[in-house]
DNA sequence: AAATATATTCTATATTTGTAGAATATAATT
DNA sequence: AATTATATTCTACAAATATAGAATATATTT
């Protein structure tokens, strides 16, 4: 199941803190905050959703992510990739490389990572 | 403004044909498919959001993005990007490169845009 | 001309999402 | 022990979203 903005954003706040408490959450909300209310009403729904698990140090819990970021991102990402680029990866590639606007640095860096996953790939065999 | 999920369908299909009657859209739509005035609904709220223009045809209209889906991906790559890695296009393409699966094809594939890339940006020098 | 297919707008309802008050409970502080 | 800080659950409501019926209109086919 998908996540909501709004649970979107309290997961942000909690992959960041890795591990928190409601108020460190709340603090992490700029001005004007939400109601505490209202962060625990998005955490229990995220909880149902299968996101985020707690354990309960007496009437509080501390909460952290069971889903990792890039986790989440990746499912993202292919879903994108998906709907966009017909499930190709490398059409999507081919796009990112021509449009992202990266660096002379960025696409040398790039670069240099492609070989090496390359060489990885090769060691495989 | 962004579209919702319903009404990025719409704008999916649409991108397909590049010019489509409602009865198009409509056709496109897996069994079961939604009531014509559903689409109808969507297509209007779409107008409204300046992603569709139309030219009438009687009393018909034949609908048209007016945004490309390169441009309508692309901004959402940025704000994925801004959320998940800091707006850094190269962090993610690290990311990208590593967790994303490509086959060695796909890789070399990449890594022969990527020289061309920085083939280019030289000779904007 | 009547019937049919297509489309549009207006209106309306159900569901989902965002938000938070009230009531309640525990832990920490004074 | 009383107060305060923190948290949780229940409940509720407002806004956004998804969906479509009714009324209406035009174009096409019979």
């Amino acid at each position: 199941m998908q996540l909501t903005k709004a649970e979107e954003q309290v997961m942000k706040y909690l992959w960041n803190l890795e591990k928190a408490y409601l108020k460190n959450i709340l603090d992490e909300f700029p001005e004007p905050k939400p109601a505490a209310t209202t962060i625990a009403t998005l955490l229990k729904r995220i909880i149902d959703k299968g996101f985020i698990g707690y354990k309960q140090h007496g009437s509080n819990r501390e909460y952290y992510p069971l889903v990792k970021k890039t986790d989440y991102f990746s499912l993202q990402m292919k879903s994108m990739i998906k709907d966009y680029f017909n499930n190709s990866a490398a059409q999507f590639a081919s796009f990112f490389t021509t449009e992202s606007n990266l660096s002379e640095k960025d696409l040398k860096e790039l670069q240099k990572l492609i070989v090496e996953q390359i060489k990885t790939k090769n060691k495989e065999k």
